[in-house]
DNA sequence: CCTCTTCTCCACCCGCGGGTCCAGGTGCGG
DNA sequence: CCGCACCTGGACCCGCGGGTGGAGAAGAGG
């Protein structure tokens, strides 16, 4: 992993703890985000421990870069700061969690090997925050989908909503279109949905298309 | 710690590898949400890992009321089931995580003591289906309807993207339905709508329904 | 006055959508 | 072994959706 911070005060005690911890490696210590970069670039980096206020390049525009370039790097983000501004823009770069500066070593190194598993860590005022704007934009959670659906009837109905005809869909899923309508059919009965304008209202409202 | 799943087979097994872990005590297993308040309502509870899909009372509704009767016990959602629904639905009640049921033992063991740190751990594909929820409703329409259509055109889109057939239209608008069809078809050249499907899509994103 | 736009309406055609009924194959649990 | 859930497939029917072509009335503006 690599460890970003422009304060060598905090960068240094930080490399040294996490070194020890077992199972984490920490091959660079970067002072910005073009550092961060050419650490990456250097060897295999699977982890990046990031500040966001940093000089040169910071933290939200060398996540953004990483998610381009290398989209396998997982980014952890460690900040004094829990903005909006912030937390969206660090997790809409691409950041596999979100870490205040008053989490301790144990939440530190499990935010790590979590993202490394390919999940993601967010402290708890973080995700309180993104909640409260997801909900604020979500007024209306409509009447949601009968739980008895069959994952192929979700599938079938998240491709609805994404505009294809029965054709499409049967191609799409290697099947015959009379297998697509009975699928239809089912999962029409089964969630309530009149006609097909109706399945692409839910299947948006659902956050499946 | 509580676990719950309706499913024996998944319920007894899990509470089995878990009560292994280090640091980790089960202290009971439940079928349903009333157990679960049951258990917790018996002894200190500290983390209880939930499913959403229980029969009596279901997993978000359980989240719902231990966030309101004890806000101290921190709750895992593990499902199979990661539509937006389930997600919002979950979070918004309370959950300090949210795992699908491909999660390994190891990732389900860091998310329950993340939870007890006061952390929240989320699979990557909820983490990307919260944030594009949250990036859905911020930005404009993707790609904005034309000018040049006319204030009917755009009421009769409006009521397509509220699912309405075009009987329903011309009573809604106190016009034939052929008058209904010559508007359809004059809006869907200009916007370049291919059928009804889409046109619901895009007065969903425009903002019309 | 004439033109252009917009809204209104009609007739025709046909392809896709949706309903109905039926049925074979598979995997899983009792 | 049998039942059940799920995915798969086929046949038929009919109504709505969508395309085409045409047409008349009303208002705006040159």
């Amino acid at each position: 992993m690599v460890v970003a911070d422009d304060q060598a005060a905090v960068r240094e005690p930080l490399a040294a703890v996490l070194a020890l911890a077992e199972g984490i490696e920490v091959v660079a210590a970067a002072a910005n985000g073009t550092e961060v970069l050419a650490a990456v670039a250097a060897g295999p980096v699977d982890v990046v421990l990031m500040d966001l206020r940093m000089p040169v390049m910071d933290g939200i525009e060398t996540t953004r870069r990483l998610a381009g370039e290398h989209p396998e790097v997982a980014v952890v983000v460690l900040t004094t700061f829990a903005d909006d501004d912030s937390i969206l823009g660090a997790l809409g770069a691409g950041a596999r969690g979100y870490l205040t500066k008053n989490a301790g070593r144990q939440d530190i190194t499990r935010a790590i090997r979590a993202a490394a598993a390919g999940q993601s860590v967010l402290d708890r005022e973080v995700q309180d925050r993104l909640l409260a704007t997801v909900r604020f934009k979500t007024p209306a959670p409509a009447q949601p989908l009968p739980e008895d659906l069959t994952p192929r009837e979700r599938e079938v109905l998240a491709l609805i909503g994404q505009g294809l005809p029965n054709r499409g869909i049967a191609e799409r899923l290697f099947i015959s279109e009379a297998t697509v309508k009975t699928h239809i059919n089912n999962l029409f009965a089964k969630a309530g949905i009149r006609d097909r304008p109706d399945a692409v209202r839910r299947a948006i409202a659902s956050g499946l298309a």
